[in-house]
DNA sequence: TCGATGTCAAGAGCAGTGCTCTCGTTTGTG
DNA sequence: CACAAACGAGAGCACTGCTCTTGACATCGA
């Protein structure tokens, strides 16, 4: 992302000042990007919002695209609090109920959210490369979703010594994934829960671009229940409960 | 997406000259998409390379956003024919392998094309709303779904009477599928391509936008193996095999 | 206290965009 | 041939991201 324009040398009161109007202008920026979605985000919008002619926010923001990776890191970091929270306020010893609670903390923020969600997991913006430095927000669901692997092993131990039936590159294919999964979670299970992460976030997305027009109800509590309906049976595919 | 800025009575040669215009219009619009993104597609530059002034475009498309409309469609079109070419290819007394032809015509094609498929199931452009003029285009996998499901019941009648375990709103709630389902399909059976329909692309869509990042290897055989298994498995959930 | 230094907002300006309107010219038809 | 529809060209509006320069101000060191 660049390095701030002017990277101030560290005295106190035009640091924090500086903070202070940068933290303005994400703000500022996510209100925009929430109603009118990103492609309407404009850098001069927002310093209209805040009273300062465009030119200014360079000063803050090296670019459109540096904004977006902000936003893009609030996005991540939102949906992650709200999955996590979620998912922590059942009872740990319920594997099942643990992962459809992480599946509609998902699903509800992003229908609460759906511009922000758009800009983290719809059509990337053309030539942009995510920065290293979202990996850690990005990653938050996925954490949740590896713990929750290994304690479904602890507490069915026929989870932890399944016998793997994949092709033997399909283990290999998911091997970047080992430093983040511990070793009591084998290639099977790992597979299979690689697979309802994918098919969480294609439901949410596919319901969220639309694609549910004239093949899922449009009534919300309908939609609800067939998500609720597909992924509990994912849930049992997994192992859970 | 409104009609076209003058309705010309049909004067068979101007009308000629002017569908072929068009034609040159979209295909030009077409290749830029497909080099830099639907984002950086500009009515300005497509006039530039047809050596025409810009506003002259506007005789032919009533706007950008109507020639994204076109471009829509064409890419609608464009997956519809590959999958149905590489599903023809096969047997048709195998469920499975049509099935699994189906779903790697869908990832290949997403990668060749990986704009247009992003135009199509990536995020909505802003406040855009997809015309009535695309819906057949955009069923085309759905109705070669929609008879996979009926050819299987056929070859094995179990999945035609298949029990279901469902809550009863969750019928509900895929009911408009039903005109475009044959009667023989049960709700279980639907209910499980629906799931494994969504599945497909989720998976396409999380592999194309960058979200197998540090999750599935880089390695294009190993990407391939690793969607061969997914769907493979899909495959014999839903009953085929 | 005074001056140097660094930080900042503001303005002008460039190149690009979608889109509209007008103004002649071309073209095909009755 | 005359007329009207269709068309290309051009100017222009409002907007965008971004750069560069200018002048004001605060902060710090001597």
């Amino acid at each position: 992302m660049g390095p701030v324009p002017a990277e101030p040398l560290p005295r106190v009161v035009r640091r924090r000042a500086r903070e202070e109007i940068l933290r303005e202008i994400v703000e500022v920026a996510r209100r925009q990007l929430a109603t009118r979605g990103a492609a309407a985000l404009s850098l001069r919008a927002v310093a209209r919002e805040l009273g300062m002619v465009s030119s200014a926010i360079y000063r803050y923001v090296p670019s459109r695209d540096d904004l977006l990776t902000l936003l893009i890191l609030d996005a991540y970091n939102a949906l992650g609090a709200s999955v996590e929270e979620a998912e922590a306020r059942g009872p740990r010893a319920d594997p099942l109920g643990r992962w459809l609670a992480i599946c509609h903390a998902v699903r509800d923020w992003a229908l609460a959210h759906p511009h922000e969600y758009a800009l983290v997991y719809g059509s990337p913006v053309p030539g942009y490369e995510a920065p290293q430095t979202t990996v850690p927000a990005a990653t938050r669901v996925t954490v949740l979703l590896s713990t929750l692997l290994q304690d479904a092993v602890a507490a069915d131990p026929a989870l932890g010594s399944l016998p793997g039936s994949m092709a033997g590159d399909v283990a290999v294919a998911l091997r970047p994934t080992r430093p983040f999964v511990p070793d009591g979670v084998p290639d099977e299970l790992l597979l299979r829960g690689l697979v309802v992460w994918t098919d969480l976030f294609g439901a949410v997305s596919m319901e969220l671009f639309g694609h549910w027009h004239l093949v899922v109800d449009d009534d919300p509590d309908l939609r609800r229940a067939f998500f609720a309906e597909a992924m509990t049976r994912k849930g049992h595919q997994v192992g859970f409960g």
